[in-house]
DNA sequence: AACTATTTATAAGA
DNA sequence: TTCTTATAAATAGTT
């Protein structure tokens, strides 16, 4: 329908396409319409350019979603709502899940007791017992190379004081140097400074948590 | 386009409709073919009859879906995905909140300890030892509670044996009854076989978790 | 964007 | 429904 027949296969032309597209577009859609009122029916018409330009005929007895709904219906296929579906039984487990966590935390922290038997309970008591007794080792374990470290520390710093007063003694008996007061112990001003985590626990300490865990013997810090 | 001229309205005649909306439907399917091929467009077009018939041509280069998407995003209007987004951030805030409660409860089993500093420990015994305490509490007193039952229902039981043998004197004294053996007691042989929950705690005790939670006074039942 | 020769679609009839 | 065909409508190529 045009000055020539033309075969139906892309045009290669570009901006031909593009003139074809638009006229033939217009065709379209206007066909749609007439569809629409002359025949009572209801028509949904997406068009995508090679450029990716959209456009668009929908019925106005209906819309674009009413139309897609019902397609997706007759096709008995429905693309998004099996997703739809298992997100929602996925989010349902998710939150089943949270219940049970939440329910054993709170048991363990003491509420929600009430309607436990003696028998739950005596099961409860052990396993917190349990924990507190890991968590105690842990804490001691900690603690243990906590001194440890410290101990090492105290004695390399005392040697070093030992032979920083040799030397003390020995040039203040040679009166070539003057007396230099607080020359050494640059190291365990750097120690406190930089925080060393392996010291850290003696900030937190108080004697209650150790009274106990450890010989008195083993703070004597050698 | 026809025999006479039509003016476009819809066609009161339903065969005529009906006719006329087969005709002008296989139109408008092959202009869309055409319209794909020519200009290397992407079409999606869907038609539903007066009678709810549902007619469909989708480029072969595409799917409805996709098509539908892309109409999503070019008109800006979410109609599914806002949905689908909300959800999604749902169920990620669930996981993440599950997240949180594993590691709780894998800490309070004193797993995860490792990365812990000093006073994280410390806090973490206490809330342990809280925890334990609790239970315990908890459970004694579902312990005191089953003692206490159990000393009344023997004390019932004492008092009607007591008045049980009277009766048995008495009437051992008159020629008039026979003797009737183990007539009493039917009470207690009740409570054990339904399972009186006042008294299950007795049925998993063991002197351990009594010793020291009660005065031996306690224990005398009277 | 407008024109128009020509092709294509289709209304009415069979 | 499908075919036929006269005619309306669409549009390819041109300006």
């Amino acid at each position: 329908m045009g000055r020539g027949k033309i075969e139906i296969k892309r045009i290669e032309n570009q901006t031909n396409r593009q003139v074809t597209y638009s006229k033939r577009r217009n065709g379209l859609i206007k066909k749609a319409q007439e569809l629409t009122v002359l025949c009572d029916a209801k028509v949904s018409l997406i068009m995508l350019s090679s450029n990716d330009k959209l456009h668009e005929y929908t019925s106005p007895t209906t819309t674009t979603k009413n139309i897609y709904d019902l397609y997706q219906k007759s096709k008995d296929i429905d693309l998004w709502s099996s997703h739809f579906e298992r997100m929602l039984e996925e989010l349902k487990k998710q939150k089943d899940i949270n219940h049970r966590l939440n329910r054993e935390i709170r048991q363990r922290l003491g509420q929600d007791l009430t309607d436990a038997s003696f028998e739950e309970l005596r099961r409860l008591e052990l396993k917190t017992f349990a924990s507190k007794e890991v968590v105690r080792a842990r804490k001691n374990h900690v603690l243990k190379i906590s001194i440890d470290t410290f101990k090492k520390k105290t004695k390399h710093l005392e040697e070093r004081n030992y032979s920083l007063q040799l030397d003390l003694r020995e040039k203040s008996a040679d009166p070539q140097y003057g007396l230099v007061e607080n020359g050494g112990d640059h190291e365990s001003e750097m120690a406190v400074a930089n925080g060393d985590s392996n010291l850290d626990a003696f900030r937190h300490l108080n004697l209650n948590d150790v009274r106990g865990e450890f010989g008195s013997k083993d703070l004597h810090l050698a």
